[in-house]
DNA sequence: GTGGTCTAGACCACA
DNA sequence: GTGGTCTAGACCACA
């Protein structure tokens, strides 16, 4: 359900942060879901319990998740409508900022990066 | 020449690190050229001049900058052959898989994202 | 400077969490002032780091404190201007509410529990 | 008849503990009286049961409470004596102790907070 | 020196 | 079963 990678240099707790934020954004886990326990996705990607209740602490204070004592924790319900797709886009431009600076110092071109970008696509339907 | 971004949860000595591997496999830093100096990087991003240092250390134990007293580090000769395009393509795919990841969860198209791709790389041109 | 008392059933990081609101709110704390080293703190009150570092982290979040890469902690400037008497007074409504109620069940007068808070302010002074 | 504040960061078992040692304490429970059931408390302040029985399980093992078979608990006989008012208030003070602190941050003068806790008194005439 | 991240593991509160 | 709090301690990033 979620992909961690400990090499990337980016803290586990705001992996799971950007991927929670996302499948709320797109409807994914539409208010009112209830989340993985913090133990289940610990055993699952062996990390520790902490690391994920750190993240999903964070996200209670952003409003996005809801705490039910004794239950597991729930997609909010103001986590409202899916937003537009300009919004969406948003989300995914740090990252795309990113690869095209990468792109540019690695003297790839335009054609050369979108078609990597198109293989890595389909890569990810199977 | 460099762009770093403290935002973005990746370290600062590793944003810096990527960015001057990219550009020496490039050839936009070819052997022989001089590195700015750790104190004018300093003074420009506002960061503290061991960021810099340790992100310059490693890449010398690496073998790509080479250390001269008194003057400014060089890239080193045996950086050198602009590696073929599959190499290249290799360091931008961590990149990649994260959009890739990161579009989909968010139910971004493909077109939809090759569209924002396109966006941004005309961006930079300017 | 702070006064944490692990007996009372409050969690020790939100006891330090209501004292830093204090006396941001009261001016003891003006933006800008330093405040006390994560480690200092700890060992003074001979508690584990993390619990102070998540008082400070959700204070950070709430915007009353800034954090400085590899500096301590300080008030953050918009943590503005003593607020009024009023808004100041409803900070401690909770916990007058809790003394009320206290004070009510086990049938102690008002005049009795004046004089007994009376004392306990004199003690302070000391 | 009791007050729960979930908010309060006061485990609920613990507000429920020290409301009923209080109305015992002055008497307001007198010896022989029934407490309510822990269905009808659950129900009423919609909380789980068990924590309510694990206060009252608690107050049992005190020799507060007693338990009948098949019918409600009630105040214990040796819980009599309604104690003097110097043992009241000592009941009273750790709240006490936490008002005086948060005031003293909060930079409220005597008169002030003396003020307030009268108002609060009176409120709760109503 | 500063704060941040993560682990392993104990124990608590609540359903 | 659920999440919350706390400890002891390692190691990292930054000044």
């Amino acid at each position: 359900m979620f992909i961690l990678n400990p090499q990337s240099g980016v803290p586990l707790y705001r992996q799971l942060l950007d991927q929670v934020r996302r499948m709320v954004s797109s409807g994914q886990l539409p208010p009112g879901t209830a989340l993985p326990s913090i133990r289940d996705l610990a055993l699952l990607h062996a990390i520790n319990p902490m690391t994920i209740s750190k993240a999903y602490s964070l996200l209670e204070t952003e409003g996005l998740l809801e705490r039910h004592r004794g239950k597991p924790m729930t997609v909010a319900n103001q986590a409202a409508a899916r937003p537009q797709l300009a919004r969406r886009l948003q989300q995914v431009e740090p990252l795309l900022d990113q690869v095209v600076l990468a792109a540019r110092q690695l003297e790839i071109t335009e054609p050369e990066l979108a078609k990597a970008l198109h293989t890595k696509w389909e890569e990810a339907d199977e």
